[in-house]
DNA sequence: TTTTATTTTCAAAAAAAATTGAAAAATCTA
DNA sequence: TAGATTTTTCAATTTTTTTTGAAAATAAAA
């Protein structure tokens, strides 16, 4: 396989992979095309590479500038902006779990917070719905803590200390 | 609040949030009805709570059964199938964990471990390509051999090891 | 300042995803 | 087996999401 039908691939892999999981399909294709780009690219290379009007690409390099995942790069003598992503994979998992933890996991937190049932307390049914909220609160609070303790991790040294307590 | 808010909140808040994830909203509620639902309930009342059509809600209930998220209940005497959820949030998040790994990152990793450049192998972008592949196919590894790791873990053994690391 | 290049916005259009509902198929009952 | 009930299917419709492209805004150059 050459470089192109293999770059061409894996955007068109990660774009499918993303969409599964709630982002937008052109979206996970620009950052996939910029993961796999040498050098930065501007929003018309984008465009060209990708097939995609300029709005298109306008909002979703936005949006990935957003997430982190993308940067705006300067380039002397280059009137244009030009945009990189990150290559270490592991820096992309790290922030991609730190932003959604942000958007997503703390305000479903935060509303579970505040869903109690205080009526008819002894009710079999109101226990155990109550149980239940609480259940999804902590494990969600759970998964939020191992979030962080990730973030902050190094990754060599995160894996090894989880498969010495694997084994 | 009253248990018939709080369900409906609830249910509400669980379908916006699986939608975020890639989870048909509908598919979502009807799982988070039958969470809190004390006991099973048969597609008519499905429909009639959450205002669906019959085949809406044939095809969500269906799907949920092959995610192993909800299971068919025989009530004796009664015609109809009845449906409930697991209530242990602990067991439901490794399940979805589970389903999400053999549907979507064991493909992903099937898929990148084709994806590699053979032509022009000294040169400098080739390289940086097969690299970036290749961390994004061994972080995936990495991420389903955990995945399996907690899917086998006690969730009480699991939480303490991972505290005792993260210390 | 005026002109030119570039980026951003957003209403309208297109595409994709979800939903309906009625007919067909399957299952149960007598 | 025939009739009644329940479940499933799927073409057509509706809703939601994404995309376009041209105009407006912004920024740089002359």
């Amino acid at each position: 396989m050459n470089l192109d039908e293999a770059k061409k691939e894996f955007i068109a892999a990660w774009g499918s992979f993303g969409s599964k999981w709630g982002i937008n399909r052109t979206m996970a294709q620009i950052h996939a095309l910029l993961m796999v780009s040498h050098a930065p690219l501007n929003a018309d290379e984008v465009m060209e590479i990708l097939n995609i009007s300029r709005g298109n690409t306008n909002m979703n390099i936005r949006e990935l500038i957003n997430w982190q995942l993308v940067d705006r790069v300067i380039i002397s003598g280059e009137r244009k902006e030009f945009f990189t992503a990150e290559k270490d994979i592991w820096k992309v998992a790290k922030t991609i779990m730190r932003e959604r933890k942000r958007r997503e996991l703390e305000p479903l937190i935060e509303f579970l917070k505040d869903l109690k049932v205080n009526e008819d307390m002894n009710n079999e049914e109101v226990k155990t719905f109550n149980e239940t909220i609480k259940g999804i609160k902590e494990l969600s609070e759970q998964a939020g803590k191992t979030i962080d303790t990730i973030i902050k991790s190094d990754e060599h040294w995160f894996w090894n200390a989880f498969l010495k307590i694997m084994r």
